[in-house]
DNA sequence: GATGAATGAGCTTTCATTCAT
DNA sequence: AATGAATGAAAGCTCATTCAT
């Protein structure tokens, strides 16, 4: 029905492939118009900045990836198992949908001038912190985890799997990301599983 | 007496320490030259190109990064001490020197257009590779560690300390990094040791 | 109606204006863009690079003294006739709209560089080449002119002219050009007639 | 014995190959010191300016042209002879020695704005002007040349013979500059001999 | 005379943003 | 809403020239 929902995000689809494999300062707006077929003036009524849509995008993808992981704590299953389903979930996502996990790497955790005003904290990545805040407190709750300081596990397992898929992507890893699931799955737990 | 190589030297300071606070886009040439009190055409005179610089100064981090570790391979003492001092140290260099993990972090993970010739694989960063694949495949040696993919534990690792860097320098974590090196080195050890 | 085009052909006049008189090197896209009341930014809309404006003019100064040669060419008379009218009008394009042969002398013929790329041999300048090479074989066919290298003939008419014009430029010529076209034209007719 | 004289003379040797091959503009100072083995510094001990090196530099080459004229015109003969002996002095220069010619198209001709102050008229080409107005009027006084303006006549020698060695860069000739002395010098005499 | 590090103005080119249509 | 020509500040980089040694 309302077309602005439907265009603005067309533009978040475009700008977010371009910006998380060109990184943001080498994307240019037109860049952006052009493989959408758009005019530059119209793609300004929609987000009025640069920084406005790459603020808006951090949200979007925060939002997608958010979503996977609530549908794998909404399912069965104990902790252990769930983490191997986060991890093959986040290296899945690194295969089909990179632009998600690349913007994240690339684009947000790169160049923090953009994100600074409007995005302090975890603010613009709530969506995704939040549902694995949610994990790891059920794991807690239920006696499976090692109660620890949130984001010491958060720190963990973002920081394990981006690194991971960073490393993916410069060709240095011997086979492909899937097949390193249950390593590092296994990691993750014993590094938070209760003793 | 060689002016040079001194030279050298400062600009590669001067510029990591802004590419490391602003970005590399964001930092302009004639920003470094200033903040040296340098010519712009000079600093060409030792640098021919920004993306030259961008990757002398990888290697002078990584150099950096890379004797710190080998101070604590070369120490006594098993490995889940090592890991311990490795954390701390990784912490006490992001409190002390912050240049060097916020370049490894903001600039050369980030930005890989620049890095793309001349920086493959982990080339530029292999002092610091090397390093903690020596560590890792002692402690496998000794027995203390699993023996898995290096790539797998090098993840974990660098993706655990850099991640919760830039944690802290986002605000979110209540207490000083120092506070968690305990917690995380054990994380650490739990996930590689050997069962 | 189509602005592009109207603008397009404004900017070709006013850099082939500079080019022309100052030289390619001394002149600059600041000065082109300010000597049409354009801005910098825009003069690149519609052309690329000053390499490529360079380009552009040559074949359109190209396709205007073509285009001149070629009404001789159309017109009736004995091709002693028609070299005292190539001449005529030769030497009335550089009083009345030298740029064009200027541009030819001082940017096309000088600067090789700029051309090497996309105007190898006389590619750029064909239009203009190609309206002599058809003067000539008709004096040929007719019987009038001596059946010789094209080039011999071309170098002959083309340098003469050329030189003659520059000649002029340097003010050491006692005369208005017009007083030498009867002297010239014999010169040329007597070099190429067949005996 | 005076080092400064020989050592002007390097200098001036080794610009005139770099300027008349590489262009005015795109000749560098430091260019030109490092092929020879001079200090950038040192070589402003000898000539203050490029504008100065590239007016001395015309001279030099004027000089090294008109004495090799020179020989000619001593020598003994009949008129027609020593065109024919010109056209393929002239050639044989091109072939042997190019950076004089070539200084004088694409560096002396092309950019007047260098050699607007102090190369005013002919001057600095005086010498090799001299020796061509030696042959033209020993020509018209014998009885062989017709007699006209000199300049109708240096203009036809000059660009003649300038435009063919153009064209000979361009490689749009299919045969070696030296077959086309006899056509070229037969065109000249055509030209400009008595009727 | 000899050196070459140092200067800084000025070049070409880019691009976020605006605005008349 | 939609267009894309237009703006102009600012970037990376060059190079003639100087000057302390």
């Amino acid at each position: 029905m309302d077309k602005r929902i439907g265009k603005s995000e067309k533009i978040l689809d475009a700008a977010l492939m371009l910006f998380s494999t060109r990184g943001f300062y080498a994307t240019t707006i037109p860049d952006i118009a052009k493989a959408m077929g758009m005019s530059v003036g119209n793609l300004y009524n929609y987000f009025s900045s640069k920084e406005i849509l790459a603020k808006e995008i951090i949200k979007y993808s925060s939002d997608i990836l958010g979503a996977e992981i609530r549908r794998v704590n909404e399912e069965e299953g104990n902790t252990k198992e769930k983490i191997r389903k986060i991890v093959a979930l986040y290296f899945e996502m690194a295969s089909s949908k990179p632009q998600h996990i690349n913007y994240f790497l690339r684009v947000y955790l790169a160049n923090r001038e953009v994100f600074k005003d409007g995005c302090e904290g975890m603010l613009c990545v709530s969506a995704f912190v939040t549902e694995l805040m949610i994990f790891f407190e059920e794991g807690v709750a239920c006696g499976e985890l090692r109660n620890q300081d949130f984001f010491s596990a958060f720190g963990l397992f973002m920081g394990y799997l981006g690194g991971f898929v960073f490393l993916n992507g410069e060709g240095v890893l011997e086979k492909d990301l899937n097949h390193y699931v249950d390593d590092i799955a296994l990691n993750i737990y014993n590094a938070l599983r209760h003793p």
